[in-house]
DNA sequence: AGCACGCCGACT
DNA sequence: GTCGGCGTGCTC
């Protein structure tokens, strides 16, 4: 009897858990749990809280405590959603770390960290599946659910309440969305289409000995569709079901001879859904051979693994890092059954690198990317979080996953600008934010570039990475040569055609005679085509921010970059009446067309961000190019990013300059990188390459360097200025930016807040000063920068600075004010 | 983020 | 006199 009351009352105890709302909020906010919810209370789980008057969301347990608040009555939720938690306690660290380092908010990171369906608000819109199935058995409240959407196609979560009459919802919904029966609405935005694929059968009569003795005979005039049979029943072996492709691929027997077998029904072709992830059937196997520097590096990259967590692999274009990358992973999910993240730049994940890796590794791979849908990503959440996935490739925001057991981050191209996230918070770079993951899994980290931040090689001089150099390229192919064209020179001789100097439109007519493919790389920043008045030098401006509009010749219309304004072309000034409103600058718009004039009878095709826009805009240009359907590629920084194909010998670089003359610290250092990389791309196989760079500033030390392939004497002469002026990394840096509508309360607020910063922190106060674009979508900008050099406790300065602001917003005047915090803003 | 509360201009 | 503009504060 008295057993049975002390259960009472243990049951009776009331729990508080702490929760992350998927809000930008600066603290976790406190819910009590009704008693018959508190056995399925854990953190990472989440649960349904009302917040505010009306609104619903789905939030995240951080934390479980016995103690009320005392200031207020906490709410209660109204329910748990998982059975599970779907994030880990690892997961949960990284991001208080991440809250920690970059100053956001909590919220901000779990907004980054989850994939939109595990985010589910009250207005969140659920409709049917495509591919909705009847068979599955259901519950008398789902079944309500499916034919009121099967009504009317769309029901908010608030409508799913409002029908059954009751706030325990989620689990149900829940259960909708794991069956596939239900969506959640951005995906049909997106439009989620399962990808079908067909699949070949023997009817089943030929599994008969005899039977297919006697179609053996039948065949024998047929050798086309022998062949295919024959195919067939060896691929049966080793693989099922048998793709239509795959059985095309082995048997070289033709399409039609296969339709021929598929009219006599011997052969019954299906179309299944597959999954977009595409798995690859082959065998889990990596059986090709390092050369003996590709050896050597692993090798020595494993020595470093015994005494340091990080190693940088600087290795020279086309070196063969990927092979090594391959090997190590091999032996990680050999030998250790662990996981692997294998982060690259956004741009890289649609091209060639993922094929090549996911031939190697088949079933146990995923690849994780901004550009795919909800269901895709959820369901890649999934297999990391069980483990199903052994090897994940991804950008940037894969460090959120779910991982179990990682073992090893890999991170290529670790000098790319594109590990950074610069809006919205949290600003973090997935570089260094992996280095702490790493090491909260016990994991090790290989960093790989041809040419690395400074940062990354500095920290590996100093002996806190190991450093492993490869300094030949695969297959001892040579290194492009590159020869340096002055503009300015060939401008005086008159040689210049449009933008293209005599050398380089000697060297394209070379390459075309040849039959060889040709890349030529304009920089866009600060270079795309602006209109400007000849008569009065007006040039039309974004409504919203401080910036020229750009002219965009395929819609006709002027855009701008920052906020997505559109309007009209002008064709007469529309401040002094002039017709003679010119066309400055050229992007590769321009550039392209100004080369079909040169090469009316050359393919010539584009790659930037306009015709990227879509998923498979890359992998259409890129595909075409690799089909040698292009001969000619014009692009930005994006054909920089590892692209590699063999019929690929010779690279323009329009103008080298926009580059080198950027206002920033890190100009040369990217202007090195970029050159070096777009460079990289030619002459990877057998042909030595050659590369064209256009710069008014022959003489530019950077481009000598670029040319002589001169790493580290660049490394030296940076990292001398570096040190001299204090950046990083021999100081860190945050920025501050401080935002308003009016001009002159922001000059006041920024002015003001800089002083009181000061008076804090000194002369490592730098501002406030008036950023490149000024204003944006109609709040102006301040800047202030802190630069705290390297043996300053810079969390103390962190904490420090989230209060002077707190202070500082608080204060009457400044309510308005609204301020964003980056740290290490590069 | 959203939503209510509240304090000033142009309207029945 | 009121309707509604959006600035500001709060949400456990």
């Amino acid at each position: 009897m008295e057993t049975f009351e002390n259960d009472i009352f243990a049951e009776r105890e009331t729990l508080f858990v702490e929760v992350i709302l998927p809000l930008s909020l600066a603290i976790n906010y406190t819910y009590r749990i009704p008693f018959d919810l508190n056995d399925q209370v854990a953190i990472g789980k989440r649960v349904v809280v009302q917040f505010g008057k009306h609104k619903i969301y789905s939030a995240l347990i951080s934390g479980i405590s016995k103690n009320p608040p005392t200031a207020y009555e906490a709410k209660y939720i109204i329910d748990v959603i998982d059975a599970e938690p779907v994030v880990t306690a690892t997961q949960l660290k990284f991001w208080t770390w991440m809250t920690n380092y970059y100053m956001c908010n909590e919220g901000d990171v779990m907004t980054a960290a989850l994939p939109a369906s595990l985010k589910l608000a009250s207005e969140t819109i659920l409709m049917l599946t495509e591919d909705f199935r009847e068979d599955v058995v259901l519950s008398e409240k789902e079944e309500l659910i499916i034919t009121t959407l099967k009504k009317q196609t769309k029901l908010t979560v608030n409508d799913v309440s409002k029908l059954l009459g009751q706030k325990t919802i989620y689990p149900i919904i829940n259960n909708l969305l794991e069956k596939e029966l239900i969506l959640v609405a951005e995906e049909v935005v997106q439009k989620y289409k399962p990808l079908l694929k067909s699949f070949v059968l023997l009817n089943d009569f030929y599994t008969d000995q005899e039977n297919l003795k006697q179609l053996f005979s039948v065949l024998e005039r047929a050798p086309k569709q022998l062949d295919a049979l024959l195919a067939y029943l060896k691929l049966q072996k080793s693989t099922q079901p048998i793709s239509k492709e795959q059985l095309l691929e082995e048997s070289n027997c033709g399409a039609a001879a296969l339709k021929a077998l598929t009219d006599k029904d011997i052969f019954i072709i299906t179309k299944k859904p597959v999954s977009r992830l595409a798995a690859h059937d082959e065998e889990f196997s990596v059986n090709f051979k390092l050369s003996a520097s590709q050896e050597l590096a692993l090798t020595q990259i494993n020595e470093h693994f015994k005494e340091k967590d990080v190693v940088l692999l600087h290795g020279v274009t086309a070196s063969g890092k990927t092979q090594v990358y391959i090997k190590l992973i091999e032996e990680i999910i050999q030998h250790s059954n662990g996981q692997v993240l294998f982060l690259l730049p956004e741009i890289a994940l649609t091209t060639q690198i993922v094929e090549r890796i996911k031939r190697y590794f088949g079933n146990a791979i995923g690849v994780y990317h901004s550009k795919f849908n909800n269901s895709e990503r959820v369901e890649i959440w999934n297999k990391v979080r069980t483990g199903a996935y052994k090897v994940i490739l991804g950008a940037r925001s894969a460090v959120f996953l779910p991982f179990q057991n990682l073992k090893l981050i890999v991170v290529d191209e670790e000098h790319e600008p594109s590990y950074k996230q610069y809006d919205p918070a949290p600003r973090y770079q997935a570089r260094d934010a992996s280095i702490y993951l790493a090491h909260l899994h016990q994991a090790k980290v290989i960093l790989g570039s041809a040419t690395p931040s400074l940062e990354s090689y500095y920290n590996a001089l100093q002996g806190k990475y190991g450093l492993v150099e490869m300094k030949e390229r695969f297959g001892g192919v040579q290194l492009p040569l590159q020869q340096v064209v002055s503009i300015s020179e060939e401008t005086k001789k008159k040689t210049m055609v449009s933008y293209f100097s005599s050398v380089l439109i000697k060297d394209i007519d070379l390459a075309l005679s040849k039959k060889e493919q040709i890349v030529l790389f304009q920089n866009r920043r600060g270079y795309a085509t602006i209109l400007i008045c000849a008569t009065c030098g007006y040039t039309p401006k974004c409504v919203n921010c401080d910036v020229s509009l750009t002219y965009h010749k395929s819609s006709g219309k002027l855009h701008c970059h920052y906020c997505g304004y559109q309007q009209s072309s002008v064709n007469i000034c529309p401040a002094c009446g002039s017709v003679h409103v010119e066309q400055k600058g050229f992007g590769t718009e321009r550039i392209e067309e100004e080369l079909k004039l040169l090469y009316p009878d050359v393919s010539i095709a584009r790659l930037d961000m306009d015709s990227t826009r879509t998923k498979n805009g890359l992998q259409q240009i890129l595909n075409d190019f690799q089909d040698k359907k292009t001969d000619i590629l014009i692009g930005t920084q994006m054909v920089a990013k590892g692209l590699d194909f063999d019929n690929l010998n010779l690279i323009g670089v329009i103008n080298a300059d926009t580059l080198l003359g950027y206002p920033d610290f890190r100009a040369y250092e990217r202007s090195y990188q970029l050159l070096a990389q777009v460079a990289g791309r030619a002459g990877r196989r057998a042909d030595q390459g050659s590369v064209c760079i256009q710069t008014y500033d022959a003489g530019n030390r950077i481009i000598k360097q670029v040319v002589e392939n001169d790493y580290e004497g660049m490394y030296h002469d940076e990292i001398a200025e570096r040190e001299k002026f204090l950046y990083p990394p021999f100081s860190r840096m945050i920025f501050l930016y401080i935002k308003h509508k009016d001009s002159h309360v922001l000059d006041h607020a920024a002015l003001t807040l800089a002083n009181i910063l000061k008076a804090k922190f000194g002369k490592r106060v730098l501002g406030p000063e008036q950023p490149l674009v000024s204003r944006v979508r109609n709040l102006y900008i301040k800047q202030i920068i802190i630069k705290a050099d390297k043996h300053t406790a810079i969390q103390k300065v962190k904490d420090a600075l989230r209060e002077t602001l707190t202070q500082f917003n608080a204060t009457k005047e400044f309510k308005g004010v609204f301020m964003q915090i980056d740290v290490d803003p590069y």
